[in-house]
DNA sequence: CAGAATCCGCGTAGATACTG
DNA sequence: CAGTATCTACGCGGATTCTG
């Protein structure tokens, strides 16, 4: 295959039966959920997501945009001014998922420290192995 | 650190801001999502999660049961017969994640076509760079 | 400002073999 | 049946450098 790695999501593969594993796939990936949460205010500019998501690496953001653009769930304008202004916006159906997402978010708010306190005890009963070497 | 790969997430490094990362965190991973859908249904055991995926390795149904157990999402009923029992279900934490991954999967499945064809758009615009060489 | 290109480490996941 | 152990690879993602 030609692929020299263009950093477009390959994973093609086994795509084809769940409907799950897609949405995951779309979704998945450090940063997509973030950037499709930051940019759900309204359009927004490359520079400003990169403030805004915190961690996030201007390649990454790039490649994860990219993805998102391929999927049709960004839009990507570009403005021809000097400097160079591109603006990221959701597109409809990106928008209906940002409620899903949500959702997400408020099980995670909500059971937060349930799972942490989960780990916290399977931890301590499942690590006596480190007695002593 | 000790840690020699037992093959139990990490990752706790940067899981401190974010409550959206930390849901991902816990639902990401390739095969999560599938086994909570799976095991939604009540008590499942091990080779039944392992032919009702698809694709799974016998490693990585493990290692994701681990780690869902390890987050208080799913429980480990180990039956001390001949030969071995052991059932997996889902807590009601999770379950209430389930309701929302219905979301998701709904929402995929209504996009499905929607993004199939948003890729194929991009693809047949971005890669005339195959020309020839 | 908004990227593209390159280099590279590390973790996730597959294949395979062995066990209580 | 329900795992564990080991070895390996490939793709994600970070850091850095260069450009229109």
């Amino acid at each position: 295959m030609s692929q020299r790695n263009t950093g477009v999501t390959p994973q093609v593969v086994n795509a084809h039966a769940c409907p799950v594993r897609e949405v995951l796939d779309r979704v998945s990936g450090k940063w997509s959920v973030q950037i499709l949460v930051a940019a759900a205010h309204g359009p927004i500019r490359f520079t400003e997501l990169e403030r805004g998501i915190e961690g996030i690496s201007r390649r990454m953001l790039t490649l994860t945009l990219r993805n998102l653009e391929r999927d049709g769930l960004v839009t990507r304008t570009v403005h021809p001014t000097v400097p160079p202004k591109v603006e990221y916006e959701l597109t409809p159906v990106a928008r209906e998922l940002h409620e899903t997402l949500l959702r997400l978010t408020g099980w995670a708010e909500r059971n937060r420290v349930y799972i942490a306190e989960s780990r916290a005890a399977y931890d301590t009963e499942h690590e006596p192995e480190l007695v002593d070497v």
